[in-house]
DNA sequence: CTTGTTCTTGAATGGGTGTTCAGATATGGT
DNA sequence: ACCATATCTGAACACCCATTCAAGAACAAG
């Protein structure tokens, strides 16, 4: 998983498989049949399941609110800014490499999108209610345009990984918002 | 340039671009000194000075206004749920894919990213000026964001290129401004 | 028609790719 | 200790990659 995060599908070998995991070209195709692409699927899900709950922190929970929201957003900034966060999501660039062409590795993109969107969608809704953002905000629509914004800041992130551009990004994003 | 534009530039082998352009593996190396990766660049630039501008249309003006700039995310949608203009932006695509490891690729994604938040800038600009947002918009903070949400559009209509999702992104993202 | 020069060709090169498979090794029940 | 079964191994396979280069074609000048 952490090699397709890094260097993404195409660009990581079997053989770079076969030396980061220790396991040999001929239990890998019989643990894994349909090869690398398969395997590829599964890292996709593994980090469905681990690193994304993990990156989400408060946000999952029912009760989040703006700071969880907020908090989200600067821990995507923190991650790529840091040596070891440039590589950004691997569902996002998964979804620029492959999606066109990988109908399975879309599927799960997709999937990644829609629990970010509810994610996002209750933590508005709750922060409506608590009066934390303006009342003529709608939270599903509003999520709707936060989740393309923290697509575009990885996009952004990538090519400048600049704390002034990431950290204005994530402010005036907000500031519509109160 | 196409080839890369579709395909990304790992996908792209040179025997690909020999069939497509017809000129042969000699020459291309004569023309091109420095091979596939001089030319991707030079792919790059064509991409930047050819298509981006048409792309821009109005919004390149320095008098865009609200319109020019809503025209450009429209433009953006209608290419994506195209079946020629799924495979998005090159320089966006470019900025995932070899950003991190490409660092004169990674100079001409600044370059656009740049040149489209100075367009919104000014777009937005023209837009207070002629009371078409809300006076408390700032044209600088927003532009940045706006830069964000577009490239983020790119990503989900990959994903998930379904006209109502990318629409509503569109919406939610402009009605914050009026 | 010659000659000198530029441009073009496509086969060859060395290395990397994903995948397979027969043989070696380890395991666990008797 | 035995053997059947499961697991692992790494060499071998066929193919594709980016790049080079010597041989040939096209061309312009005298």
């Amino acid at each position: 998983m952490l090699r397709f995060w890094w260097r993404g599908y195409r660009a990581t070998s079997v053989e770079d498989l076969v030396k980061a995991t220790g396991v040999k070209p001929g239990s890998l195709y019989s643990v894994f049949p349909g090869g690398k692409h398969a395997l590829f699927l599964k890292s996709l899900e593994r980090y469905s399941k681990l690193v994304v709950p993990q990156k989400l922190g408060e946000l999952a929970a029912p009760g989040a609110s703006l700071a969880a929201l907020r908090g989200y957003f600067d821990g995507l900034v923190q991650d790529l800014l840091s040596t070891e966060g440039r590589q950004g999501c691997l569902l996002v660039n998964t979804a620029i490499e492959n999606a066109t062409e990988d109908d399975e590795a879309a599927a799960v993109v997709r999937g990644h999108l829609a629990r970010l969107e509810a994610c996002m969608t209750t933590a508005l809704r709750n922060a409506r209610d608590a009066g934390e953002v303006r009342a003529g905000v709608d939270p599903a629509g509003s999520a709707k345009v936060l989740v393309a914004t923290c697509q575009g800041l990885m996009v952004v992130g990538k090519a400048n990984p600049d704390a002034a551009v990431l950290r204005a990004i994530v402010d005036n994003a907000f500031a519509v918002l109160v």
